[in-house]
RNA sequence: GCCUCUGUAGCUCAGUUGGUAGAGCAGGGGACUGAAAAUCCCCGUGUCGUUGGUUCGAUUCCGACCGGAGGCA
């Protein structure tokens, strides 16, 4: 059986990734699927660029205002309600077109998940109590007791992975490298094309950073901000408490410290995260580079995009 | 104009009883399989303000000059 297309671009925050997103899907009849780990939440407006209201009536979009900020929602609530959407379009002749920075949700998509086991939150603690107590270290040796090939590839100081790995051990009596081992053995469900847009001048993706949280102070980050606060999700610290557009405002609504000072924290906040998308993206092999330095002007912009559909069409 | 303090990594500062120097932050590189905007690992050569002097040797001591801060006029 012949595999499904899809699209799918990505790359760091502020690339350019919607605008080009959007200029293809209009071109090949297409409709977005957000790979977003915080778009989906509802209430998360500016701080996480979603598109806009006039945005959302020009393409549809799927998987944004998915769940509320105080709700859990990770990797496999992604994959289940992607893999929805995907056949949703799918069924009606449409081309699905992934958008977004996370790099994790697509691999995962991409590559499918065997039945691996859930996430158990109260041996989750249990464990990471352990660590406190006992050390890093302690927990680590733990590991490298029933599982040596996870224990080698994860650095001790990582207690969250050390945890994951001992978790799927003692949920399910096979070890984290065996199920890492069944899934690679999956074999692409899709025919996808990926395209990651680049920035070759780090210092031009970083001015585009430092503008875009200005604009999004400027559009109302601090009262989306103070929204939030009032709902508690920092209090329930879920994932959507770990949004990086929010949680760096916090000292300065406290009254901790100069709005100034929170813009900067916010401002390098967000280079770091697309230092680690880069990285990422990077390493993927199934990744095509689009070069986006130029895009600035509206001439090469349509050359760019004129680039990618060859790529999408080839 | 005079006096005092000060000038060391992109920033804030240590330090060298004279043998060319190191922290934090910033920055860079990397990892990543049910928390991923998360989590974690690795990376420190810089005319020690400039220029003379003393010295085998000066970033360190001395002088002058230049920049900064403060004080007295």
């Amino acid at each position: 059986m012949k595999k499904p297309r899809i699209l799918a671009i990505v790359g760091p925050t502020a690339s350019g990734k919607s605008a080009l997103a959007e200029a293809l899907a209009l071109r090949l009849g297409g409709e977005i699927v957000s790979c977003d780990s915080m778009q989906v939440y509802r209430g998360m407006d500016i701080g996480t660029a979603k598109p806009s209201a006039a945005e959302q009536a020009r393409v549809r979009y799927h998987l944004i205002d998915e769940v509320e900020p105080t709700q859990e929602f990770s990797m496999v609530e992604y994959l289940v309600a992607a893999e929805r959407a995907v056949q949703d379009i799918l069924s009606r002749g449409r081309l699905p077109i992934f958008c977004g920075g996370t790099g994790l949700y697509l691999d995962a998509f991409l590559r499918g998940m065997p039945e691996s086991p859930g996430g158990d939150p109260a041996l989750r603690a249990e464990l990471t109590a352990l660590a406190e107590k006992e050390g890093a270290e302690a927990l680590h040796a733990a590991l490298g007791e029933v599982d040596p090939e996870s224990a080698a590839a994860t650095h001790p100081s990582n207690v969250r992975r050390v945890v994951r790995a001992l978790e799927i051990y003692r949920t399910t009596g096979v070890t984290k490298a065996e199920w890492d081992r069944r899934s690679r053995e999956l074999p692409m469900r899709y025919d996808a094309t990926v395209l990651y847009l680049c920035y070759e001048d780090r210092e031009l993706l970083y001015r585009r950073i430092d503008s875009r949280v200005d604009e999004m102070l400027q559009a109302g980050l601090l009262a989306e901000t103070e929204a939030l606060c009032a709902r508690g999700v920092f209090e329930a610290s879920g994932t959507a408490a770990a949004a990086i557009g929010y949680k760096e405002l916090l000292p300065y609504l406290r009254g901790e410290c100069e709005l100034g000072a929170a813009t900067e924290q916010l401002k390098m906040a967000t280079r770091r995260y697309a230092k680690r998308q880069i990285t990422w993206f990077s390493a993927k092999p199934y990744v095509t580079r689009i070069v986006m330095d130029d895009a600035g002007s509206l001439r090469n912009f349509e050359e760019i995009v004129n680039n990618a559909m060859g790529l999408v069409l080839s």
